[in-house]
RNA sequence: GCUGGUGUGGCUCAACGGUAGAGCAGCUGAUUUGUAAUCAGCAGGUUGGGGGUUCGAUUCCCUCCACCAGCUCCA
């Protein structure tokens, strides 16, 4: 029978392709070492995994071995058959081969569940499938890496041998994916931020960043426009201190559901913790008067620093680190505005994203299982989150037990370089903080109420916001954030005269640039100037001088020829106005 | 925090049980140059910290720290 061609552009294809090789390579894994118990092996984005107990640790060199092994297997060409089992049998079946890890699984599956396995060749693996005819199938596969990883992601629970792995429906498309991983990992905002030196991580720190020069113009730019989109929006802002006393932290509730990610300090002998979350400062603020539902809702912003204890593993880069600003703001409201605020803040977050040309996805996180508050507020609080997206249309997926200890969330991930996904934006929905605090409104019946309130971003972090933009435009910035706009480069120094005297102007019209009036080759200055990921690099010698303009090359664009002075200038004003991508 | 790996001048990397070497960057001098590295010279490291083995350790062992990948967690 003629095999029709594999449509790896169907996802469902793409996983029954790779979960196969999962499977495959589990039967290397086994035939080499025969004691290793299987635990999952599942299909995952951009290629598989499988989970091992075993004696022997397993090096890079082992990698190879398997793959090996794999070979004889696909070219074996055993079909993969499905049988199924009644319970009993199934977990007698997996008892004996001593596949441990599976009879848990099949105990956990419902009373009614189909039990099935696949076969090929020796190997059976308790599966719900499906899977390709058979292991021939398999043309180019590629092991990757190995670490661990706790038996159902449960860290008390013990810690297996992970194998990942990808495969394709050919060597060409493999050895295109490898490619495209290298490349990625060129844009690493780690990498690229030592390189144009916008901030670094010291071992007398970790986890607390350093900003340098170069990076804090970006960080500023992003700060400035955050200031006037919030302003547009009717927020208003604050600053709320970085160390506050114990109390404070009790009635929030941090003290009880968040003390091991918290800082502490002592000052005159009572213990104090240095703020993980800008909330109960804000709290405070609210409370210093009496509020009338006529002001709500009241949009409170606050640029706050806070300090987390993450573990020490979980470090990385800019991505996650100890300390950060979060973009903050709580909203303060009457239960019928929760829908238009929450569409408002989700329409916003659309808004600065889509500038930035982001993909992103959204998430509800639902209650977790450390939590405060009754079912009935829970239930009240996702329902408003889940309203509110329906009634745009947006798309999201549901994160089970994935929301803050206050309330349920909306969250917004963006990808890096290799595609993993980061939480940049969130919306988070809290019943919990204004009865803590006690916070009111006098409503139109000239009685007490309770508002209800919202936290959210929308940079999130702006150090993680910082690192997901580095690796967005691999280190070449829109224009209105690049920390040097434009540079100028002499051909010898006869013509430094001239480069300073436009440095001046464009200085003058508050253009970011910096003069190279070293005495170097043009060459050498302009592969300087490159390297930097200037956005704007222009040459000046003899002719330039002569007819007062300039010779231009765009880092996006290429050669643009010569243009005057004064055209440069109207151009780049034009394009960070637009803030233009 | 857990599992595995890594740790040599500012950066990228080399060497190795016999006492550390290169390129880039830096500094000095020469060169006055037209679109991705001009030439020469100089300077720079007790090889992440501490302890041990050894006649001798950067190299072997222990421990701590940091970093990398993944897990867990999360903005």
């Amino acid at each position: 029978m003629a095999k029709e061609k594999i449509n790896f552009e169907d996802a469902q294809v793409r996983d029954n392709y790779r979960h196969t090789t999962s499977h495959i390579m589990a039967q290397a894994v086994k035939k080499l070492w025969p004691d290793a118990k299987l635990a999952i092996g599942p299909a995952i984005d951009n290629g598989f995994y499988y989970d091992f107990d075993m004696e022997h640790k397993l090096t890079d060199q082992d990698l190879l071995k398997i793959q090996k092994e794999m070979k004889k297997i696909i070219q074996a060409n055993y079909p993969l058959e499905r049988f199924e089992l009644p319970r009993a049998e199934a977990i007698k079946f997996m008892a004996e081969k001593g596949e441990d890890y599976k009879v848990e699984l099949i105990e956990d599956l419902p009373e009614d569940a189909v039990i099935s396995f696949y076969q090929q060749g020796d190997f059976v693996d308790l599966c719900a499938g499906p899977h390709m005819e058979s292991t021939g199938q398999i043309k180019a596969v590629k092991l990757q890496s190995i670490a661990g990883a706790y038996w159902r992601g449960d860290s008390n629970r013990k810690m297996l041998q992970r194998v990942y792995g990808t495969a394709f429906p050919s060597q060409a498309e493999l050895d295109e994916y490898i490619a495209r991983l290298e490349e990625a990992k060129k844009r690493d905002h780690r990498k690229i931020g030592k390189e144009m030196d916008l901030f670094a991580l010291y071992e007398e720190g970790p986890g607390f960043p350093f900003f340098m020069p170069k990076g804090m113009i970006i960080r500023n730019e992003l700060e400035n426009f955050w200031k006037t989109e919030h302003a547009k929006r009717g927020y208003v802002e604050i600053k709320t201190p970085l160390i506050m006393n114990e109390q404070l932290w009790r009635t929030s509730g941090h003290w009880d559901h968040y003390k091991d990610n918290m800082y502490f300090t002592q000052i005159d002998d009572e213990d104090y913790a240095i703020k993980p979350m800008n909330c109960p400062g804000s709290m405070l603020a609210y409370k210093r008067k009496m509020w009338s539902y006529r002001e709500f809702p009241i949009r409170m912003g606050e640029l706050g620093q806070v300090h987390r204890h993450e573990l020490s593993g979980a470090l990385h880069g800019l991505m996650r680190v100890r300390t950060f600003t979060q973009d903050d703001a709580h909203i303060f409201m009457l239960p019928e505005q929760i829908k238009d605020e929450v569409i408002g803040v989700v329409k916003f977050i659309d808004d600065v994203y889509n500038m930035f040309g982001f993909k992103y996805h959204i998430e509800l996180s639902t209650r977790p299982e450390d939590s405060m508050g009754t079912d009935e507020e829970w239930e009240a609080a996702e329902t408003a989150l889940r309203e509110a997206m329906e009634s745009i249309g947006k798309p999201f997926v549901i994160n089970e037990g994935d929301g803050a200890f206050y309330g349920p969330k909306l969250d917004f991930h963006l990808e890096d370089s290799i595609g993993r996904t980061w939480q940049c934006g969130t919306i988070q929905l809290d019943m919990q903080m204004p009865q803590r605090f006690d916070i009111n409104y006098v409503g139109p019946d000239g009685e007490k109420h309770r508002p209800v309130m919202i936290h959210r971003v929308i940079f999130g972090s702006i150090e993680r916001f910082i690192g997901i933009l580095t690796e967005h435009f691999a280190g070449k910035f829109p224009l209105w954030i690049a920390p040097v706009q434009v540079k100028l480069l002499t051909v010898t120094e006869k013509f430094t005269d001239y480069a300073l005297e436009v440095a001046k102007q464009f200085e003058e019209a508050g253009l970011r640039v910096e003069a190279d009036v070293r005495n170097e080759k043009i060459g050498y200055k302009l592969r300087e100037a490159r390297n930097e990921r200037t956005p704007y690099i222009c040459v000046i010698g003899e002719r330039e001088v002569e007819n007062r303009n300039l010779t231009v090359r765009s880092s996006k664009a290429g050669e643009l020829g010569e243009m005057t002075i004064d055209e440069l200038q109207e151009k780049l004003l034009k394009e960070i106005a637009d803030k233009a991508i």
